[in-house]
Formats: C-alpha cells, structure tokens, sequence
RNA sequence: GGGCGGUUAGCUCAGUUGGUUAGAGCGUUGCGUUGACAUCGCAAAGGUCGUAGGUUCGAGUCCUAUACCGCCCA
C-alpha cells in the first residue's frame, strides 16, 4: 500500500508549468482524430474553434485571459467527450499597432521610417516580431491554453499571405474590389487612410461660428454656422430648404467664399434643417460625409483644401501651409477684421478620433481601395436569418442585422508597410493595372516590364476575416481544411463583432461558400470591481500575470468563467480570485483526505454493498448534477454549470458527505470498503467536472489520487464506463448524464431532514454559547420519522456533536421534558436538556417566535390552495403545497405543546 | 434620433421554458484550531428583486409605461 504525501496547501506555482508540459509533450492538444494520422476517421465530427489572434507583439490583457479560459473551457469539455478537438491558435501582423511600435522603436535613435526606407523598415519590423512575437503565445501557455500549436499561424506566414492573396484576386475579378477617389476618414498622425469602424465620435465641448456669406451683386447676406471655420476654404455651395421664406430669394443666386471671394452657388435642399444654426449651411463636399453626399447629388465641385498631414493646400490661398487648426484661427480673425463675423457660441461637437493615436480625423478625398460590400452583406445577413449561423446571446443578432443592412463600402487600403501589400501593378507603358496571384514579370496588358507595385497594405482585417479557413490551409483543399472546417464556435468579445465576426462571415460564404462556424459566441468586457473601464490612467487595471502568480491560474480562469454570463461585462475584484484560489485549495485538501482515506480501507468487500442513506443521498446528488451540467453546457450557461459544481462539491460533498464518510471509515469492514470507493469516485467526479474550469489543480490531483486508487489493494475504479484510470484527466471520459432509478428521490428526502435536524440542533447550541467540544444529550420525537432517523443515530449525534449515550430518538413523548432548549423542524421536536442554561422566558419568547412563523406559512398555504391555485396549477405542485401545509401544521401543534409544556 | 443592456443583501454578482420561504462570494457579528482544509469550520444578522400598471391560480422571471446608469449605431 502507498501513501501518497500531499502537502497541506495546493501549491499552484510548482504544479503549473510542470502539469502543461506534460499535457503538451503527451500531444493531448492535438486532435485524438487527424487527417495527417495513420486511421483516420472522416465520418467523425470534430469540434474546431479558431483562436481569436492576438496582436503578435502584444502582451497579455484581461480581454485575452478571458478568451483563453472560455475557448479552453469550451475545447477541454468536448475533448473529454471523446469529440475530435481542435484548437488553431496564432497571431495576426496588426498593422498600424505593430508599425507604430518599430517608428517608436526608431524614433529613439533618432531616425524614421522614411529615413531608412520601406525594404529596411520591413525588415525591422520582422526583427521586432522575432523579439517580441513569442510573449504573447508563452503567456497564454501560461494560461492552460490546450490549443494545438503544432498548428499555430500567423496572418503574414506564407501561407496565409497566398490566401490574402488569392481573397483580393478573387473579389477584383468579380468586380467586388475597386478603386477610386472618394471621401475617406484620413488620420493625420498616421498618415494613412482607416476604415468607418476605426473612427470614434466623442462629444467634446466647443464653438459653433456665425458668420456672413456675401451675395455677389447685392448687400444682403447669408448667415451661415459652421463648427470648423477652415472648411470655408473647400465650400463650394451654400444650401437652404427650398421652402424656407428667409432665403428662398437667394436661391439660385450666387455666394461669394469669405476672404477667397471664390464664387459658389446657393441651391435648396430639404436636407437642410431650418431649425439648426442658422437654417442655411455652407456644402464643403471635400471635407465633410453629409456635404458630399449633397455635393453628388447637386453635381458641384469637390476641392480638397488639405494634404496628407492635415495642412492647409495650395486651394486655401493665403493660408496654405498652415496646420488645420491655426488655419481655423487665422481665417476667422481674419474674417472678423473684414466684418464678416457674426457671432460665437459654444456648442457641443461630436468629434471623429481615431481608434488608434486618438487624434481628430479628417474627412478627405483620397483615391483608396474599397469592397463593393453590398452583396457580401446581404449573403452574412442571410446566414444569420435562416439559422446557420447561432448568436448567443441572441440579443446581438438585432445588432448585427443592424450594422449589415445599413453597411458602406469597406476601404480597405492603407498607406503603412507593415501588412500585406495590396497584389495590384500598374504599368508605366499603358497605363493599365495588373491584378495577379504571383507577382507578374511583365505587364498583362501590353507585355512591358515597367511595373510598378501599388504602395499600400491591406487593412489587418482583411487577412484576419480569412482567419477560420486560411489557418486551415485555404486556398489548397487539404485535408485539414476539409476536415475541419467549418469550424465549430466563434468565441470573442461583442466589441469585434463587426471588426472581425461580421467580416469572417461575409469572407467564408464568399470564398469557402459555407459558413465559418455554425455558432457565435459574445463574452463581455472585464471592468475592475466597480464597473469602471480599466486603464492605467486610473490605475485600476488587474494584470492577469500577476494575478496568476498570487494566487495561480485556476483562480483566475474559475473567477472569469464563473463570474460573468454570455455577452455580459464583469467586474473583477481580486478579492473574487482570491476566493477561488481558497476552492482550488479546498479541493486539493479534500483529495488529500480521499487519499488518506483509502489507507484505512480494507483490500476487499465481503459482501454486496449495502449503501447507507448518506451514501444513497451523495450518489443521487451527484446524478442530478451531471444532468444539471450536461443541460446547462448544452445552453453555453458555463458560469452557471460551474456554480453548481463547486456548490455541489463544497456544500454537498466536503461539508457533509466527507464528515459521515469518516464515520462510515471507522466502522471498518465492507462499510469502510464502499465508503472509500464512494469517496473515490465522487470525488474523481467532480475532478472530472471541474477540469474544464481549473484544468491544472484537477490534473494534479487527479494524478495523485488516480495513483492511490490503483496501488491500493482493492484497486478502486473511477467514476466512467469503463471502469479504468485513464492515462491524464484532460483525456479522461466526461459525465454521462444518467437518467434516475427511482431510489434517488427517497434518499434525498430523508437525507434533507437528517440535515434539517443537525442545523436545529447545531443552531440551539450556538445560541446557547455551547462550545463544540461540549458533548450534550438530546432527546429527538420524530413521529412517523422515528425510524429513518433513528437509523442515522450515529450521523446525527457525531454532526451536532451529541452525547451518543444520552440522545434517544423517539416516536412520541408521553411528557414534555422540562428544562430544556426545543425546537421543531419539519414535524420534528428537538429537546436539548441543558441544565442550567434554560431561562424559561427567552425560550417561551423564542418558541412563540416559531409559532408565529409557522402559523404565518399556515395561513399563506392554507389561501393558496382554497384558491384558483387548486384546481390549475399542475397535480405534483398542488400535492407538494399540501404537504407542506400538513408538515407546518404539525410543526405548529408540536411547538403550541412545548410552549405550554 | 434609433437600438440594446443593467437596476436583486453593506459591496460585487448569480438566479433561461413563470411554480409560490430569492441564493453565493466578500464584508459584518458570535463561537471554534490535537489530523483533509484557518486559503478552514459552525452559526447569525442583512433584500417590499428601480418605480407604476397589466397578464396569470401564481411574476425577480412575461407585457406596457417610466426613472436613473451604461453601451452600440446614426
């Protein structure tokens, strides 16, 4: 027989990194059915999520913690089941974030991106990769991430660049990608065009401008309001409504631009809000969405008045050369001077920022690559419509109908280096575009070799939309793509459902004509523990890293699982984890005890079991918890399967089960036989449930008590079918749900009502102040119960801590027993004579107390069931209200007894 | 302007086919430590489930209105 010695606290720093590196080199992450493997199954199904990827050279957030502890959830439990699992992990370029952190890199040895060039620069930024690009993958290791990373990728691997590649060819053939000046969001800062999704309106303070423009030929005047006076340069209309009687004289007429004195016309438009500012506004289609859209439709002029780095052209005259917002300055003092001012007033804006560097974007014309995205949206909106694709929650598909149906073109071009450059040539002898897969050698139109790359990268979401099947191999039919896709669940948070979600969608139906995944899932965001945002001006943020080292990963994977609910943000307060690493510590000691336990159990049983009620009531429990599991995960409610798992083993298991497991130890024999069996396999239960949750705590335990089982004599069995260890409990056979046999109900019953009386009698000693180690006698009159419990004496007596001697459980008292604590539970009366403690008064006031009580729950089920309840509510209800009200009715009677006995 | 979510114990949150005494963790209070666990145990206090209506035998849960907070879209 061995012992197996277990230190008195999980120690989750040496168990960790030991646990992972022995699932990874047992190769349990890769799938147990692969097409690249010697008897392969192709009629198996597999379940497949892809890896939301991160950012290659970011470090390890909440967001991502988040991700890693559902997916691994997710994959672990399928994998248990015996499902083919696979998990595609990698990282994606992230362009500008990427880019931006080399530029910093060099702007520290004083040089930028354009003093060393593109060839150098790209360069660079594959070295920073190289540095900096396996931290994020070593830290969601550190996660217990079960992905295969014998299957990592990254979106600029070869590999996936083809697939880029031959995505862009596709659409330009099919007339789905074009190019073409239009009014793009320009960031100044990054100089580079970015899609609608990556501009952010926050209303910020500032001033509306009144002012004058002049009717050419006339003294009269147009009072016009403009939040951004340096647009004046680029108007080329004035619009009012058409049916507006201040103005409808001018109508027709011509304006004269303040200061250039350039002549543009004044046209009616219902657009025009009468009600706004003035009622007339000034048309800048250069600078403006709404203005350019009006612009198209009345034909007039577009003139950009800024460049690239938002300063004022050659358009704005005298004020070229200035930066946006001194030109602002500039031309309304200037316009002041010349009598053109009206007024100021401050005014709200709703101010477009990039997503990125944060700085206000500019609306400008600039010649862009865009998706003709109307086709591919309405294919997405109907994948969702017809049920192919499931958003859970399902509030979010309202969301997602929304954004689809009200889409534009997608620009997708931007001027960075670091991504995939867009596959376009265009040719100095004709002047024509090459499109191709390869790069060409010579022009396709006209043969000449003067070919010149377009300079732009594509958006990072353009190649991360690809990500469920371009992992997989696309576009080569292999036979992982074949397998494995589509994939099973997208698993990520609401705030990328349109960047990413949305995108994947639209790209599988058009490329792979399927759906990427049947099932969406949303998690929420993580906030601290007031609801607050995290971030590091607030100091408030919770760092995963070194949440794990205090107080190890089990505890931060169970507080993010178990703490939020789909597509709900959480708040995070270490106190929380701090909770959850006391579970993963009661867990480990409660194995610890199995462990022990089984040194005292004998190498055989002599006879059938013959189970006692505690162990009817935990094998029932335990039946009910698996279906209660099995149900729960069916309904992607994780946080709530895995409450009840821990309520289950904590409250259930620990608390009680493991109290009667050592008395039913210390009988010895074929009861201790079958009590540590029970105890194995309750407890290899709930190791089983849990490690989906805390992968590393159940390994390890597992591992220890899996030994002692199979080197103890009796060679105890694990809680599965087949009734042997398997080899590591991240491959270990999930709970079947079992359907009950009928017994289950009794023995949760009685069970119930052995706890009821231990919790009075526990309750009367703690009012009493009798201190635990004080052994007291009781006198129990059950009634027609008298029989159950007196078969779990012993029970009762070692958990309320009786005098075994003195403790009589009875049918009936001739005589109330005078000078003691009472109370009633259930129809049972509890005598606790303690001499000398009894103040008559307070007991008599105590036990009225009840009384009341129970004559309260009396008169409520005595209305509910002379009402309509009776007679519509259904057959098992109504008998249990009547029960109960019997049971409150004898509890009554026997307390009205004790008072006035 | 349109849409969505939240409002439940002092704090942070569960509570998904409506079932009648609303749960947990933390915190608070009292008691307790010779073997599973003080990262623990036993017990207690604490809630008119935002408000007002409605449907129903029955509403924290469904419907309508409304207040406040937050988010998304325009």
């Amino acid at each position: 027989m061995t012992s197996v010695q277990l230190a008195k606290t999980y120690d989750f720093n040496a168990a960790e990194q030991r646990v992972y590196e022995m699932w990874e080199k047992g190769g349990y992450f890769r799938p147990s059915n692969d097409p690249n493997r010697a008897g392969f199954d192709p009629s198996i199904k597999p379940f497949v999520i892809s890896i939301p990827p991160p950012n290659v050279t970011g470090e390890l957030h909440l967001g991502h913690a988040m991700f890693v502890s559902m997916e691994d959830l997710m994959i672990r439990y399928h994998r248990m089941k015996g499902i083919p699992t696979l998990w595609v992990p990698g990282s994606d370029h992230a362009g500008i974030a990427t880019q931006l952190q080399v530029e910093k890199a060099l702007a520290q040895e004083g040089a930028t991106r354009d003093q060393i060039g593109r060839e150098a620069f790209i360069q660079r930024t594959w070295e920073w990769k190289e540095k900096y690009g396996g931290i994020i993958t070593r830290q969601i290791r550190r996660l217990g991430a079960s992905c295969d990373w014998e299957r990592e990728r990254f979106t600029l691997d070869d590999g996936l660049s083809q697939a880029v590649r031959e995505a862009f060819v596709r659409l330009y053939e099919k007339g789905l990608i074009y190019r073409g000046p239009r009014l793009v969001n320009w960031s100044p800062g990054l100089r580079t065009a970015v899609s609608d999704l990556e501009v952010e309106y926050r209303e910020e303070p500032g001033t509306l401008y009144y002012f004058k423009y002049c009717v050419q030929g006339s003294e009269d005047f147009i009072p016009v309001a403009t939040t951004r006076p340096e647009t004046i340069l680029g108007d080329t209309a004035v619009a009012v409504h058409p049916e507006d009687e201040r103005y409808r004289a001018f109508i027709g007429k011509t304006a004269l631009v303040p200061m250039l004195n350039r002549a543009i016309p004044v046209i009616a438009d219902e657009y025009v809000d009468r009600e706004f500012g003035t009622g007339a506004l000034k048309i800048t289609p250069g600078h403006d969405p709404n203005d350019y859209r009006i612009g198209q439709k009345h034909n007039l002029a577009v003139i950009s008045v800024l460049d690239e780095n938002a300063r004022v052209n050659e358009a704005g005259g005298p004020y070229a050369g200035m930066e946006r917002f001194e030109a602002r300055e500039r031309l309304w003092e200037d316009m002041r001077s010349a009598g053109l001012v009206i007024k100021e007033e401050p005014y709200t804006l709703n101010v477009p920022r990039s997503q990125r560097g944060g700085e206000i974007i500019e609306p400008m014309i600039s010649t862009q690559w865009f998706v003709k995205i109307e086709p591919l949206a309405q294919a997405a909106l109907a994948a969702v419509r017809d049920g192919r694709i499931r958003i859970v929650p399902e509030r979010f598909t309202k969301v997602y109908y929304n954004w689809l149906e009200n889409i534009e073109d997608w620009c997708i071009s931007r001027q960075l280096w670091w991504g995939h450059r867009i596959p376009v040539w265009y040719c100095g002898a004709c002047g024509e575009v090459t499109v191709a897969r390869e790069d060409p050698t010579a022009c396709a139109h006209c043969g000449s070799e003067k070919l010149e790359q377009d300079p732009d990268v594509l958006d990072t979401w353009f190649s991360s939309g690809l990500w469920p099947f371009s992992t997989l191999g696309w576009p080569e039919q292999t036979p992982d793509l074949k397998y494995f896709y589509p994939t099973s669940i997208m698993e990520t948070g609401y705030d990328i459902l349109f960047f990413w979600v949305a995108r994947m969608i639209m790209w599988g139906l058009e490329f792979t004509g399927e759906v990427p995944f049947h099932t969406v899932y949303l998690h929420g965001l993580i906030r601290d523990e007031h609801g607050q945002k995290m971030s590091k001006s607030k100091g408030n943020v919770v760092d995963p890293l070194l949440t794990m080292d205090e107080l190890g990963t089990d505890a931060l994977r169970f507080t993010l699982l178990v703490g939020s609910s789909p597509g709900n943000d959480m708040n995070l307060s270490l106190d929380k984890v701090a909770a959850n690493r006391n579970f993963a510590n009661k867990l480990w000691n409660a194995g610890r005890f199995v462990i022990g336990a089984l040194e005292n159990a004998p190498a055989q049983a002599d006879a059938a079991p013959a189970w006692t009620l505690a162990d009817a009531w935990i094998w029932g429990r335990l039946r009910n918890l698996a279906r209660e599991v099995e149900r729960l995960f069916s309904n992607h409610q994780y946080g709530e399967a895995g409450r009840q798992v821990y309520d289950f083993f904590w409250g259930e298991l620990a608390d009680w089960y493991v109290e009667i497991a050592k008395l039913q130890m210390a009988e010895g024999g074929d009861r201790a036989y079958y009590s540590a069996g029970t105890l194995v396999q309750v407890m290899d239960a709930c190791l089983r449930l849990l490690h989906p949750f805390t992968p590393f705590v159940t390994e390890e335990l597992w591992g220890y008590l899996k030994e002692a089982a199979q080197t103890h004599p009796a060679g105890f069995a694990p809680f599965n079918r087949s009734k042997v260890w398997e080899e590591a409990l991240i491959v270990a056979a999930w709970l079947e749900p079992q359907a009950d046999e009928g017994w289950e109900a009794q023995a949760v019953a009685d069970f119930s009502l052995v706890q009821e009386v231990v919790r009075a009698i526990r309750n009367l000693r703690a009012e009493k102040k009798v201190t635990p180690g004080r052994r007291i006698p009781a006198i129990i009159a059950a009634g027609e119960k008298q029989g159950m419990l007196a078969g779990q004496a012993r029970t009762i007596t070692a958990l309320a801590f009786l005098d075994a001697e003195q403790t009589r459980i009875v049918d009936n008292l001739a005589e109330k027993p005078s000078n003691t604590v009472s109370n009633v539970v259930a129809g049972v009366e509890i005598y606790l004579p303690l001499a000398g403690m009894v103040d008559a008064e307070a007991e008599q006031a105590r036990l009225a107390k009840e009384l009341a009580d129970a004559e309260a729950q009396i008169e409520r089920l005595e209305g509910l069931l002379a009402s309509d309840f009776a007679n519509k509510a259904p057959e098992a209800l109504v008998t249990k209200e009547r029960e109960r009200l019997a049971m409150f009715r004898a509890t009554a009677e026997k307390l009205r007894g004790q008072i006035t006995g």
